[in-house]
DNA sequence: CAAATTAACGAACAAGGTGTTTTGTATTAG
DNA sequence: CTAATACAAAACACCTTGTTCGTTAATTTG
């Protein structure tokens, strides 16, 4: 990729990243946008559809590095046999990526683009907390799996939730025994 | 209230509903909801503050009855014995009358102002779920109470969204013991 | 290194939505 | 009945958006 693009597109994460500690989503606009980053209005338009494209993109590039690496380890290891603990070990290594945006998660998730943000998280997670479920890592009698599958999702995204909003002060470990209460 | 001001709430509500089954939120403009509603520019800013200010308002709305409701069963009915059984009444009550909404309710989970919405859930459904968490109905041994909290309340939001996103093919009984599943 | 490709800039532009104001009219409440 | 109040209609300035085009600068390719 051309290392003008690469300027382009980090210049204006940067510059999302600032407004938002400035003002409310809804309120910047994207001539803000372009004023703090330096960034032209027709370049901003060759890169993205506007700001909410932006926005979908910065959050994508957040989850991307974090899930897809989960994934590698996933097929590289054979879970015909999986237990808990390899899950464990998978969740306490997503939190710790996580936990490196930490600065730019927390202002997302005080603004009003929070809900979007989260659904990327919800595409990042799901395929993997679906996994789980399937392989009965979650017990969940009496309810629809489709249902369990939603709800199992949500808790990961809750326990995300929690965690920045409060800073992050647990470990990572912490945070994955909280998804799996009913450990031995 | 006069009868002009009912009036014109009632026609810009569904305007509302009726605008969002032909576009997305994000896509429908005052100017739509205006010209559907026959409501004049002037009157609909009198009532609201904009649109995002209209959409709380009928989110409002619709959970507003449903849970006030709740709140009064509950200060009349003696909950120091509080048990599974009567809160099982309660939440089977709240998914019938939550099912009277059900074309609208619709229609607002498929736009993208669903987030809004659902946030407006959380606030009606929280005093509740948070009710049963003190109350031990919902047991969380190894997590903070105060996560459980919020996935308490999640998972009921993850059912609401569910039921209505299936077209509420289950009975409002079959929902509550969905939140239930431990329940002998 | 040189040429060709590609990206960014900056200015200008039309189009469309927003929120406000004013004046006249009609309905409602007391 | 009368006063208060809600509504309609039209006009308005303002701002943001998204697009276009000619020029300049950087990078990639051979």
């Amino acid at each position: 990729m051309d290392k003008r693009q690469v300027k382009t597109r980090i210049a204006l994460y940067h510059a999302f990243g600032d407004c938002l500690k400035e003002k409310d989503y809804a309120e910047v606009t994207i001539e803000d946008i372009l004023q703090v980053s330096g960034v032209s209005r027709s370049t901003f338009y060759a890169h993205f559809n506007g700001k909410d494209d932006l926005l979908e993109s910065i959050s994508r590039n957040i989850f991307a590095h974090v899930f897809s690496h989960s994934l590698t380890e996933e097929s590289t290891h054979d879970f015909s046999q999986a237990s808990v603990f390899d899950y464990d070990h998978l969740f306490t290594h997503i939190f710790y990526h996580l936990r490196d945006d930490k600065d730019l998660i927390q202002v997302i998730l005080k603004s009003s683009c929070r809900n979007v943000f989260l659904e990327e998280l919800r595409k990042g997670v799901g395929p993997l907390t679906e996994k789980c479920v399937k392989e009965g890592i979650f017990p969940h009698e009496g309810i629809p799996e489709e249902l369990a599958l939603l709800q199992i999702r949500e808790n990961f995204v809750t326990a995300f939730v929690y965690w920045f909003e409060r800073g992050c002060v647990e470990s990572p470990e912490t945070m994955t025994s909280y998804l799996f209460p009913n450990r031995d």
